[in-house]
DNA sequence: CTGTTAGCGCTTTCAG
DNA sequence: CTGAAAGCGCTAACAG
């Protein structure tokens, strides 16, 4: 049957029995001569390079993993694609691991759990060597798949000393603290808060809010923005905060730097000086904070550590060699013009 | 020998045959059960259900796939992860995928083909049931590859006639000259560019700067930011352009919207208008376009849209559907306040 | 509705 | 240095 194109392209798999056939060995040869070049003689070496050239050859990876059981392959599960606060640490565990012959298959979980435990199990069944999860709440079935797994697991952005395995990040509360006392050492009386709707925002937030009013006797109001960090949502919510509460003069801790961003673009708008009138404060260190006019004064976590400790940690452990199970990065409070 | 946790759990891997044996069925049943449900008694598949709840199973991907020579993985290459622009499509490209049981193996290639042409080969390990590529320039030996892949593949955010198979995007030098004709219409008499190194951003410089030049007779400068595109680099962009050039007045158009957020700031902290002294024009509509002040003028292009239409024809040509292999997606410039 | 028989394309011993 | 044999854990016909 004519079926054009198809019937010739797809059948045409190479495998390494049809490179070894046209190299005049077999497929084992070929096998060793792709893992463990040193163990086959130059002369075999280059006609089977020949082959594969003259084929198109592409090992099939799925087949070695089987066979393996090492799939080379490492899952990563963070909340969102979008934010840059998680993909730039993506971007340097990916490229460490991928230097040491390892690919990531990242998917996105969004803020709930249940589709965080659909995901767990999808990538399971891929039988990643490893995997990396964001967060340190997980499902008691998530905990049970993954202990059952019986791979390295690094739990990142947010620290706990009972990690499923291991575990890199920083305690979300001491920044939320820190902040409270960063802004009441700088004469601050009133404060607010901008918070987008993540666990972890959430729990800034409130150590925040506990701690400036045990030092302020003020209440602090929040405008939560109900989603994703955002300019807009910042702004939205500033203009909240003014509209609906008396706050006119004191500091904003925002749980982003975009929500910073939009507030002091709000504010200006507005008429406000920023810190005069009103100070802002966000969160990540992205990399317009600097650039931004007030430069913005925010909490820094070093997310290309971050990766790295995370991707090293996991390639130490698939190498058998002891590891540090908690790392706390840390934060630090990098002070610049907006409060 | 005592070596803890893991001689129990490394070796318990549950397989089809064990939850089989614990069902009082075969592995092939065990089998069925998943995936053709309705082909296997009401009563056996509850005991298989019990047996999987028991034994917490997790399906091996692996082997099904080399024994159906169906992976339902999805491989994609985006130039990078920390770029909205792009995981903002991969975000709903993703989920339509998963959606209808596929999952997408995600890289970043940057903006080189020499690393895209060895990503490739990577992901065609996998033997990826579809791949989707940025862009349309890649190496002979890439599409060669991918043509001997059999599988479908998208090109996204740019066009052409020759697709390696589908394309989805729109025409990067008919928005460079739609944005010239518009800043024309306006009535500017100069203009000039901040563009970052990418190769469509480029298209896009020089399709705007010859048109431009044949409208008003007047050339048109332009800043290249000389990497990634940011609001820190828009600013010095913008700086530069006025500290060396006799540029004062007249429109820019800056190749994302973070740079030309980037030169708005930079404009204003040194006391011009936006848009009366100097007008920006940016690309991409990101969220934060309609956010900023003033608010940005650019160039849109859906990318909900192109997330949507580039999955929907994955999956159509891999259920043996006829597709459209051209779409042209098109653009719109948003006329906003900053220009 | 369930079981049997063959592989999928590799890696891993073990021989030579 | 090379080959033969035996799987990895599953799916795909084919029987019954």
């Amino acid at each position: 049957m004519a079926d054009g194109i198809f019937n010739k392209k797809v059948t045409s798999r190479v495998t390494m029995a049809d490179v070894g056939r046209l190299a005049g060995v077999t497929q084992v040869t070929v096998s060793r001569a792709l893992s463990h070049p040193d163990k086959v003689s130059k002369d075999t070496l280059r006609r089977i390079q020949d082959a594969i050239d003259a084929t198109g050859f592409v090992p099939n990876a799925v087949a070695g993993a089987l066979a393996s059981k090492r799939s080379n392959l490492v899952s990563a599960l963070i909340p969102s694609l979008t934010n840059v606060v998680y993909t730039s640490f993506m971007a340097t565990f990916s490229d460490h691991l991928r230097q040491n012959g390892y690919q990531v298959l990242l998917s996105e979980t969004g803020f709930n759990t249940a589709s965080e435990d659909a995901l767990i199990a999808t990538h399971l069944s891929r039988r990643p060597d490893a995997m990396l999860l964001t967060g340190i709440h997980h499902s008691d079935k998530a905990r049970k798949q993954l202990q059952g797994a019986g791979i390295p697991v690094v739990e990142i952005w947010d620290i706990t000393d009972e990690p499923i395995d291991i575990c890199v990040g920083f305690n979300h509360s001491a920044a939320g603290h820190a902040v409270a006392e960063y802004l009441k050492a700088k004469g601050h009386a009133f404060a607010a808060t901008i918070t987008a709707d993540d666990e972890r925002a959430l729990r800034r937030q409130s150590a925040f809010a506990e701690r400036f009013t045990v030092l302020s006797q003020n209440a602090v109001p929040d405008a939560n923005t109900g989603g994703t960090a955002s300019i807009g949502a910042g702004r939205a919510a500033m203009a909240h905060l003014i509209d609906h509460s008396d706050f006119r003069k004191g500091a904003v801790f925002c749980s982003s730097d975009l929500s910073a961003h939009g507030a002091i673009i709000e504010l200006r708008a507005r008429g406000f000086r920023v810190p005069q009138d009103i100070a802002i404060v966000g969160f990540g260190d992205q990399d317009f904070a600097r650039d931004i006019d007030p430069a913005l004064t925010t909490v820094a976590v070093d997310r290309l550590r971050l990766g790295h400790l995370a991707a090293s940690s996991v390639l130490d452990k698939l190498m058998g060699q002891p590891i540090k199970s908690v790392h706390d990065l840390g934060f630090k409070i990098l002070t610049r013009l907006s409060a």
